[in-house]
DNA sequence: ATGGTCGTTGGACGA
């Protein structure tokens, strides 16, 4: 049984305790982490190896930032770290394969508000995503896109659907962007097992919001056609949320056959 | 309550 992880930290250096406790329950053969927010010098490697962990770490100072850790038998191989072609300095982009596995990890543009420039730059950047993982998807038919999509693909993924419709990370538009990346041959793996509405990845730290459960589910874990028979779970794991000086996410954790 | 809270910084900016 292999576990994959998302979780966006949030900082890497605030949430290594966090990262560790919780690796030490969980203990995912692979973890996605988002927003590391470092450079790759001052990444806790050592710690992390401590744990039983290889690391691999696409990191930037003060924003965004990918890193994958793995404790799987295979090496990584085939490392990519940006989409080809793309010329961004935003570090946002971390793909390797395991074995037969291949395994993607986002951090994909919050878009700040609808018809800006940071969300018109979202979009991009999603349409090129959509091209490249189609790419992927033709050379690694055992393909896993994960991370933090910054999109709530449905209403039943938002606490307050009306209060937030139109708004970015839920909007027509981004919704679209992430339907267009599914129907390449991807599917999210959490409803495959759940249809339930209510149940979120992510909850903003002012007003108390996880404390009234008013949250999104915007971090996923995308899987391909060949490997849908091997997924055998997919949840979200609240309790670190819970705890004291949290990130503002949930790790979403799905197991497999393999 | 047209705000709120974090993290990185060392004043805002991004989320």
């Amino acid at each position: 049984m292999l576990k994959i992880a998302t979780w966006n930290v949030n900082s890497i250096k605030v949430r290594l305790p966090q990262v560790l406790d919780w690796v030490a329950t969980a203990r995912p053969g692979l973890l996605c982490l988002q927003e590391i927010k470092t450079v790759n010098d001052n990444f806790p490697v050592q710690e992390l190896e401590d744990a039983g962990y290889q690391c691999q770490v696409n990191g930037q100072k003060t924003y965004n930032g990918v890193a994958i850790l793995n404790r799987t038998p295979h090496d990584p191989v085939d490392i990519v770290d940006a989409i080809p072609g793309l010329d961004d300095p935003q570090r946002r982009v971390l793909a390797a394969t395991y074995g037969d596995l291949r395994l993607v990890n986002l951090y994909v543009p919050n878009g700040s508000e609808v018809g800006s420039d940071k969300y018109a730059y979202k979009l991009d950047w999603l349409a090129r995503l959509r091209d490249w993982l189609a790419e992927e998807l033709a050379r690694h038919p055992q393909l896993v896109v994960v991370g933090d999509f910054n999109i709530a693909p449905e209403d039943r993924d938002v606490y307050d659907p009306e209060g937030w419709q139109g708004s970015v990370l839920v909007s027509e538009p981004e919704r679209a962007a992430l339907r267009a990346l599914l129907d390449l041959g991807l599917r999210d793996s959490f409803r495959l097992f759940d249809d339930s509405a209510g149940q979120y990845s992510w909850w903003d730290y002012r007003a108390a919001a996880f404390a009234r459960d008013r949250g999104l589910r915007i971090d996923h874990i995308l899987v391909s056609e060949a490997l849908t028979g091997a997924c055998k779970s997919c949840v979200i794991d609240k309790v670190p949320r819970g705890w004291e000086r949290p990130s503002d996410h949930a790790p979403v954790i799905a197991e497999f056959d393999l």
